[in-house]
Formats: structure tokens, C-alpha cells, sequence
DNA sequence: CTGAAAGCGCTAACAC
DNA sequence: GTGTTAGCGCTTTCAG
């Protein structure tokens, strides 16, 4: 016989099948004989309940969607990573699905998880397309979005404080003994982008250190490369001592040029980088860097959305999540330091 | 009113259900007119049927269960990358699941899965637990391995020829210029373990050169770095020119000692790794390795997965794939050659 | 406490 | 061509 069901058990048990849905599910009382009947049988049969049937009849698919710009993206992993463990946590199931950013993939994507029935999505790109994000309204399914360019309205999001964590960053170097800085920022038309410039200009402002800026047109690690001979120049002419990326990818990209030209990392130029990606700690020399608590965010949408779900809880829209320096090698430190 | 059914449109256009229901499917003919008033009522209403209903009803769900170690793991996201994008050409999704090589955890998303139905599992692990394969071949759902430490039996994986690779490595080092080679071997009770080795120990053999092995107890980072003393002593008691590691992490790890260390690679050392991980080219010096074809790895065994869903054919055994060598700085050139 | 019966949304004979 | 009906495997009234 083929993968049995309920109706076997309820057969080979001798009751009706009402009765063994009560004890699969302990929906009501039942009596002991009975309970230890069915148990037996469940267990003769290796019976395993077909959770697609459940899912039909109790309009609960205990599936989220979570929706990524390309899982090959290693942060985008690392958030995967702790949206999937609490998910397990609360018997949710992913459905994984890539949109390599394009946007006709994206709808149909959104079309046929909730086909499926999915409960909420998880959105995980660096910019959402607004079409998509109005499609993803309109079914009025829960769901929170993870995008490194969000602008703050009313979806649900959890993200790390840009500008006061680059302010710390620029404090730090300066304690470090900095007093002329370039930063590479990423696409200020973004908030986040915006947030980060915001908080290395206070930084610099208040501790009163030379400063240039440079932009990124994308945070690649191949950007980071060819701004090489743009930045080598910025530093000539501000005699700075150090370079502050706001992406890692653009960190490593740099420092790959100066290994490239000859520059000596930190010897000659220090480097600090925003993310905390993987290659981070692996690369050498280590990248001091500022640590975005990717698992946690991937972690907390899902419980946010999960609480939602059973009305426990409203989403609130912006939760902010720690964040810290993380000292490796890639700066220099010209001052005695007695921690 | 909430979310249309079928029947909803069976009323608005004025026909039956199962009218619908053909001309969604196409699965008999239907009047034009009949038609027409379909797909104007689900237009109107906007329906999207139930996905769940169907699998249901069809006992097909469209859902291939992807386990893998820790999506976190960037070659593994890389393989989840291509099986993803097969799989939406067939209209696949994926239901994704980690393990972090936790074997009870294992169990239980193994028979999760399959009470949500999946059509076939693909398991992504640097080694499977033979209890897991048991129960999985218990099972009898189609399955594929993709495993570092496969033994050849009678399942189904995706490789590709680890010994003749390696052999053309080592060539390749002794056309470069290199006589004397130092070998770091993973875990040589596997499979692949083994075939590397044997296609290293070929290559030294056939072209003459000196040789020397030192074994990993694992494929970090980490240890590739721990094992930097003792491979300096290898390389000095052998004079060697050439560090190749049968991992890139490995040769990572390593390159990041000699970082640490004041060797220079490559004009005091060179490195040669196996895998092309995404770090091997940001690495500096880029590291020549050889590219382990992941994506294809998961496209292909998704295809194959899915032929053998549809009958189409039985899945072979071993589906081996082409790899190559990819030259890149870390390997310095003794010899003058004319390409 | 327990069983019969209705039904989740859909497909697929089976009649007409 | 089309509607009726019987399920897919399960949960949940509703009687008893």
C-alpha cells in the first residue's frame, strides 16, 4: 500500500477518523483506550498527516515566502539563515524563491506564492521596485522588506542606525589618530545612502578633521577597484591617512587596487569598511569594519511577522537593531591607546 | 469579499465549475462563448486558483525540498542558485530547509517535507549521514546528493572528476616552472578526498617532481591558517615553490599566515587552491584554482530531478562535469611561455 | 466521549 | 460541449 491516511489508521484502529484527527491534534478530549488504539495504529502505519490537506481545510499553510534578489549575495544568506531557524522554531516552512532583479520575475513570483498560499512574504533586496511593492500591498498579505535603500512610509522593515553608527566609525578613526579622511559613499539619492554621508559629515564636523568625499555608483567589489585611481588622488591631495567605504564590497575592492599599485594596507593608507561581510574577517588584511547584524534582521522580520500572523502583535514599522565596530587590521593606529 | 474561489467565477460567468476548471487547464474543449465569459469573470474577479486545492486534488505539488548544511555557506547558495532557476523554468519551487549538520534536525525536515508533499529532495551537505540517506531512501521519493564525501553507491549526485583535475593542476604547477610541491590534503577516508590526492600523486609521479603532503583535519579557513608552521617547514625542508591545497579555503587560510607571517605570495610562495569560491578571485593575490562548477551542479541535478518526476528518464548515477583551471595571481610563473 | 456528515477549492470521470 | 457528482485527506460542527 501506497503512503497511508487518516482513513487507515481510523480503519486499522477501529474508530472513526474524527477520532484520530482529536488525538492527532488533541482537539478534544478522548478517551484513553481509544488515544492508545490510534497511537498504535499511527505507529504500525508510520502515518504522517498530509499537510496539504491540512493547509486546505484550516486555511494555514504555515509557509512564508521569502523573496531574495539572488541568494548567491552572501549577506543575503546570512539573512536567510535566521529567517529560516525561527521559522523552524514556529513549524514555519520557506518557500525560496530568486528574482535576480527582474521585475516581470518578481510579480510572478508574488502571484504564484500566494497561489500557494503562503502566509507573508519576506521581501530581501537591495531596492525594491515600487510596482512590485504596490502588487505586494494589494493582496494585503502580511509582509516586511528587508532593502538596503528603503525609504521610511509604512511597511514594516528592520534595519541598523546608519548615521549614528558612521558617526562612531569616524569617532573611531579619529581616536585612531586620523585627521584626514575620504569617504567612498553609496547612492545619497537613498536613505540609507543619505544616512551614512549624514553621519560621517557630523562625525568629521564635530571633531573637526579634513574630510573628501567620493561616490560609488554601485557597491560592487569591481566599483571599488576602479574608484582606486580616483581616491588614490583624493588622498594625495588631503594627505589623508585613511579611507572610510560605506559598503565592504567597495572596501575590498580598494584595498585589492592598493595591493594592485603597491599601496600597503594599513601601512600606507588605512581602511575601513561597512557590512561586515563574510570575506571581511577573511581577507587580508583583516577589514575593520562596522557588523550589520544580518541574522538578527533575517531573525526578527520572521518573528515580527510570525506574531502578526497570530495577532499577537501589530508589525511595528521600523525596528532598529544594534550595531558595533569591529577592530581588524585594516587601520592604522597612530596614537597610544591604554584600553 | 475575501479571496475568489472558483465557484465565484463558475457563478459570475454563468457556467458550471467544471467549466472553469477546463478552460483554466485547457483540458477539453470548451464553446467559445463559454470561454470568453470565463476569462472575463476571472479577469474581473482577478482569481488565482488555489494552488493548494490542486496539488491536492492532483497529488502533484510542485515543491522540490532543498536541505542544505547552511545556506550561509556561499558555494552552497550557489548551488541553491541554479537548482532555483531550473526549477522556475518547470515550475518548481523550492521549499528550503538548513540543517547545520544537526542529524535530528535533519530527520525532522526530511519527514516535513514530505508530509508538505514535496515531489523530490535535493540534499546539499559536505557529508550526509548515512541514517539520513536511510531514511530518505525509506522514503522512496526521488532524491539527489550533492555531497563532498560521496561514496559512489547507487544514488543519484552530480561531480565532477576531482582526480584527473587535480592531475592537471599538478601539471599545470610543473609547466609554470614548479619542482617541488607541497600538497594539503582533506580528509583522505572519502571519496573525494582520496581521488584528489591520487590525481596529485599521478601528476608528481608522471612529470618527476618532488612532493609533500600534509593532511587537513577539516576545510576551514581557520585551519588552512593553523596549518601555516608546519607548512612552512614543509616548504623549507623540501624547498618548495608551491603550496597546493585541495580546498580554496584551505589555500585561504594559508595565504592569510603567510600575510601574517612576512611570506609573499607568490613571489616567496605560491598558492594554488580548489573550488573557485567566491573569494578566490576578490582575494589578493586572486588565487588560481580550479572551478568546481556549482551552479551547474544544481541546475543540472534539479533537470535531472525533474525528468525523472516526469518519467522522462531514469536519473543516472554519477553525472560528471567538465572543470578547468583558472590562472590567476597567485601562482608565479618560473618558465617563459609562449601562449 | 464518539461518529456521521459537511466542506476546504479544486479536478476528473460520467452522464447527458 | 456542459453540468453533476464524487472525491483528494483532512478538520470541525452537530447529534447522540
Amino acid at each position: 500500500m501506497s503512503v497511508p491516511t487518516i482513513k487507515d489508521v481510523a480503519k486499522l484502529a477501529g474508530v472513526s477518523i474524527s477520532t484520530v484527527s482529536r488525538v492527532m491534534n488533541e482537539s478534544k478530549p478522548v478517551s484513553p483506550e481509544s488515544r492508545r488504539k490510534v497511537l498504535d495504529a499511527i505507529k504500525k502505519l508510520d502515518f504522517k498527516p498530509n499537510e496539504l490537506a491540512r493547509s486546505l481545510v484550516m486555511r494555514k499553510s504555515n509557509m512564508i515566502g521569502v523573496i531574495v534578489k539572488d541568494i548567491g549575495i552572501s549577506y543575503m544568506a546570512q539573512i536567510v539563515r535566521g529567517i529560516e531557524e525561527i521559522g523552524r522554531m514556529y513549524n514555519y516552512d520557506i518557500l525560496l524563491s530568486s528574482t535576480y532583479g527582474d521585475i516581470e520575475a518578481e510579480h510572478k513570483i508574488i502571484e504564484f506564492m500566494c497561489t500557494k498560499q503562503v502566509e507573508g512574504i519576506i521581501m530581501i533586496s537591495e531596492k525594491i521596485n515600487p510596482e512590485t511593492l504596490f502588487k505586494l500591498k494589494s493582496k494585503n498579505i502580511p509582509f516586511v522588506r528587508l532593502d538596503k535603500f528603503y525609504e521610511y512610509t509604512d511597511e514594516h522593515t528592520v534595519s541598523i542606525d546608519y548615521k549614528s553608527t558612521c558617526n562612531k566609525m569616524t569617532n573611531y578613526l579619529v581616536d585612531e589618530g586620523h585627521n584626514s579622511i575620504v569617504f567612498i559613499s553609496e547612492d545619497v539619492t537613498s536613505r540609507i545612502g543619505r544616512e551614512k554621508l549624514a553621519g560621517f559629515n557630523e562625525g568629521v564636523a564635530t571633531r573637526k578633521v579634513k574630510s573628501a568625499l567620493i561616490n560609488a555608483k554601485d557597491i560592487t567589489v569591481q566599483t571599488g577597484y576602479d574608484m582606486g585611481e580616483e581616491i588614490f588622488k583624493l588622498i594625495k591631495e588631503n594627505n589623508s591617512t585613511v579611507v572610510f567605504a560605506s559598503e565592504d564590497s567597495l572596501a575590498i575592492g580598494f584595498i585589492s587596487y592598493c595591493y594592485d599599485n603597491g599601496l600597503k594596507v594599513p601601512q600606507d593608507i588605512s581602511v575601513a569598511g561597512f557590512g561586515d561581510d563574510l570575506i571581511a574577517s577573511i581577507y587580508r588584511p583583516a577589514l575593520t569594519t562596522i557588523e550589520e547584524p544580518y541574522y538578527d534582521m533575517g531573525a526578527i522580520s520572521m518573528r515580527k511577522l510570525i506574531k502578526e500572523l497570530r495577532n499577537e502583535e501589530k508589525l511595528k514599522d521600523v525596528t532598529i537593531l544594534p550595531s558595533r565596530i569591529v577592530e581588524r587590521g585594516s587601520v592604522a593606529t597612530f596614537t597610544k591607546k591604554n584600553k
